[in-house]
DNA sequence: CAGTGAGCGAGCTTCCGCTTGACTT
């Protein structure tokens, strides 16, 4: 047995810092933190001083015991957790469940992984800072009575109450998506026409090539026609050259954030996707640590990164750089995101492939020289116009970083104005230039692009909001609380006019893009709309966004020893409080109710609201006993917020009956799971490609025929009597009994077929008796 | 699986941040 027990977070850490101490140490890892407030009561004596009450969560007990056991073997014990708030905060509660005195007891730090820097923090030991301890503290608890008090408010004022929530991050996360769904719909886009010159000129090797050059934006079409008439007859020449040098920069290591960011913008990944493959190449040690905020590259790293560009492109490519974080909020715990070992380029596993070389070039390239351009920019003179026309063109001068690694932009970050740079023929000042033609091409203006899972992580890490290890948590649970969605949108087309003016005269023409589409966005519910407006009009502060930023200045005061927690919990909770109660007694129901028009029918009022089953539209009033009044479901593209009168008044068309079928009624309609068709008391889902209000009889019956062959397919074998069935289905042959299915043993699987009752009820006895284990279900703290 | 939409009110839900697996009908 080892004289010292030293106990880090990670497992995978673990391992390496075994191997780098040595037989005098034992490395454990406590998987994250152990303790969290209870449950019941917020977990915390608000009367008394806000006096937290922890305990080891079920999920957490394995490890903890196993810990006791080693710290009991050990001479002493050695606390490595992060050098962050939240590794502080590990380390204490680690002395507190393993009875050590924080005020004796070594803790050791170290920002990066590394022989040297392992071997150092070990001479260097200090006791547990329990200032930071109690910033952390602090932290946990401000959240905690953040969302414990205010989704009960959501429980209560929502007509929609199932699972609902409210906390510092996830809310204002939602509200981000709100308030850009709403810029968008109030945006108007306004037209001006771009005017492109086309000409022609000689290359170097004397062959004729086409280059264009931009003039003055036309405001309209008729000071567009104007323009171009005014070039009518006109001789173009170069009248001035600039030849300018320029410079591009590669940029830092990754983050999670920039990690998430470039993995979806090169390579389509979801934030989750990103995060489980990277947790894979750390785990096989491919990587350094995943979730990190730092951009600080380790000594040995850097070295290794320029041997490996000098062996690969030469000396020449090299430029060393130490990278800054901007955001001050960063702590620094871990190194950047980068390969463990420089001379692996690529690695076996095909999944995680393409992220590894992500990872690797952006580490090469971030110290590689930079790369150096050479910007053109002609004048080019109108004979009959004062006037005149720019031709741009780049020229790469040396690649630098640029030969491995190209940082992709965000649609927002791309202007209208900015136009590809290309190359331009050699020019010369006075050369004249025949013009092959012109065009005033019509432009509109755009809103900004709606977020994606990665746009939304940049936003918020700007905010200061969420930390590496929550960004990918945060965006499901918005998602699967149904604030926010995930899909695509298709555009709408738009004319847009093109004059051209060729061989001294104008024509006119008008031709038709597709505006609008977006390609897997995240887009507000009517939920997620009314739930911000609500929390914004009663807890203004919390939504604000700057909320985080300004509490964070709080703990930093707590961790510095220049404030104490509960004063500033204390000072926090009173207001705060008053605002929770304030709001449960005055607030108003919300259910963003809107009025669309009368009835033309009936002379009934139409509105449109949130129900307690989602987004409807209603004609009639609820408080006339006489007559109910009829209710339809939006659409799943719809929203309370944007839907108009007759598109409110063309839900009601469902349930459609669109005939008898083998002496059925076929009957169309939406229902809790989606658009189906019912018939012989059976129902077959409508897939997307089908529209419930416009289907005819025609296309309806080959789906009944289909779906009922393929199920038929999916049964192996049904005993009648005793309504069990023998399917198959996407994890193999499984057996069902009323709603309960029943996973068939391995061995089993095979020969499903044959299976007799007798054989079928034993394994429903056999899974019964054995269930199959569950991921941990929380239970309520006590 | 596929009706619902008002109100009453058992008992329940819920946060953010650290870490990994075992699990899916």
């Amino acid at each position: 047995m080892a004289k010292n027990l030293l106990i880090v977070e990670s497992p995978a850490k673990a391992k390496t810092i075994e191997k780098i101490l040595g037989e005098d140490f034992e490395v454990r890892s406590c998987y994250g933190h152990i303790r969290d407030l209870e449950k019941g009561d917020m977990g915390i004596d608000v009367k008394n001083n806000y006096k937290p009450r922890y305990i080891v969560p079920e999920d957490k007990e394995k490890v903890v015991r196993e810990l006791k056991g080693y710290a009991k073997k050990a001479d002493e014990v050695w606390l490595a957790t992060d050098e962050d708030r939240e590794g502080e905060a590990i380390s204490w509660h680690l002395c507190e469940v393993l009875g050590l005195d924080p005020a004796s007891t070594k803790r050791i730090v170290f920002h990066e992984i590394t022989k040297p820097a392992i071997q150092s923090a070990v001479t260097k030991p200090r006791i547990v800072d329990m200032n930071l301890v109690n910033a952390q503290q602090a932290r946990r608890i401000l959240d905690r009575i953040v969302g414990f008090e205010l989704s009960p408010v959501l429980w209560r004022k929502m007509s929609m109450k199932n699972n609902l929530s409210a906390g510092r991050v996830q809310s204002v996360a939602v509200r981000i998506i709100a308030e850009r769904e709403r810029e968008i719909n109030a945006f108007t886009p306004v037209s001006t026409f771009k005017i492109e010159a086309f000409f022609s000129a000689k290359d170097l090797s004397g062959k004729a090539v086409i280059f264009s050059a931009e003039g003055k934006k036309q405001s309209s079409a008729e000071d567009a026609e104007t323009f171009l008439k005014s070039c009518i007859g006109a001789d173009y020449k170069v009248s001035d050259i600039q030849v300018k040098p320029g410079k591009k920069t590669p940029p830092a290591p990754f983050t999670t954030s920039t990690l998430q960011q470039e993995a979806s913008r090169k390579l389509g990944y979801s934030v989750s996707r990103t995060m489980v493959l990277a947790q894979k190449l750390y785990e096989s040690g491919k990587i350094t640590y995943m979730r990190t905020d730092s951009v600080n590259l380790s000594e040995t790293a850097t070295e290794a990164v320029t041997k490996q560009i000098a062996a690969q492109y030469g000396n020449k490519y090299i430029q060393t750089r130490r990278f800054k974080n901007k955001n001050e909020s960063a702590q620094e715990a871990h190194e950047a995101i980068r390969p463990t070992y420089m001379d692996s380029m690529t690695v076996e596993d095909s999944d995680s492939r393409r992220l590894y070389e992500l990872i690797w070039k952006r580490t090469m390239a971030c110290q590689m020289a930079d790369a150096e351009l050479e910007k053109t920019t002609a004048k080019i003179q109108i004979s009959t116009n004062k006037e005149e026309l720019t031709a741009s063109g780049e020229v790469l001068k040396f690649d630098g970083f640029l030969k491995v690694y190209m940082e992709d932009r965000d649609d927002d970050d791309v202007s209208d104005d900015e136009q590809q740079e290309g190359m331009l023929p050699p020019l010369a000042v006075n050369q004249p230039l025949p013009l092959k033609e012109m065009k005033a091409v019509e432009r509109f203006s755009r809103p900004l692009p709606r977020y994606t899972e990665a746009s939304l992580v940049k936003k918020l890490e700007e905010l200061g909001i969420g930390r590496p290890s929550t960004y990918a948590p945060t965006i499901s649970t918005i998602l699967k609380r149904g604030y926010v969605e995930k899909r695509d949108k298709e555009g709408v087309k738009r004319d847009f006019r093109i004059l051209v003016l060729k061989n001294d005269a104008i024509a006119k023409q008008t031709e038709q893009e597709n505006t609008g589409a977006e390609k897997s966005k995240l887009f507000p519910t009517d939920l997620g709309l009314v739930v911000t407006d609500f929390l914004k009009l009663y807890f203004d502060d919390i939504m604000d966004y700057n909320f985080t930023a300004r509490i964070e200045e709080e703990f930093d005061e707590v961790a510095q020893g220049k404030m104490l927690w509960s004063k500033m919990i204390d000072d926090f909770y009173n207001p705060f409080k008053k605002d929770v109660d304030n709001t449960i007694e005055k607030a108003e129901r919300i259910s963003g109710e809107r009025e669309l028009g009368f009835d033309a029918v009936s002379g009934k009022k139409v509105i449109t609201r949130m129900g307690r089953y989602g987004p409807m539209v209603q004609i009639g009033d609820t408080s006339n006993e006489e007559e109910k009044p009829r209710f339809a479901k939006l659409k799943n593209t719809q929203s309370i917020e944007t839907i108009t009168f007759d598109e409110a008044m063309e839900l009601f068309r469902l349930p459609r009956n669109l005939g008898v079928f083998e002496d059925s009624d076929v009957v169309v309609n939406i229902g809790r799971f989606g658009p189906y068709i019912a018939h012989d008391k059976k129902f077959y889902s409508l897939g997307k490609e089908y529209d419930p209000y416009s289907i005819s009889f025609e296309e309806a019956t080959p789906i009944i025929v289909e779906k009922r062959a393929a199920k038929e397919e999916r049964t192996i074998k049904v005993f009648e009597k005793e309504k069990i069935q023998l399917l198959r289905g996407p994890y193999g042959p499984y057996i069902k009994q009323g709603l309960r299915n029943y996973k068939l043993p391995k061995e089993k699987q095979e020969t499903a077929a044959d299976l007799s009752l007798e054989e079928v009820k034993a394994i429903i006895e056999e899974v019964k008796a054995n269930p199959p284990k569950r991921v941990p279900r929380k239970k309520k703290g006590s």
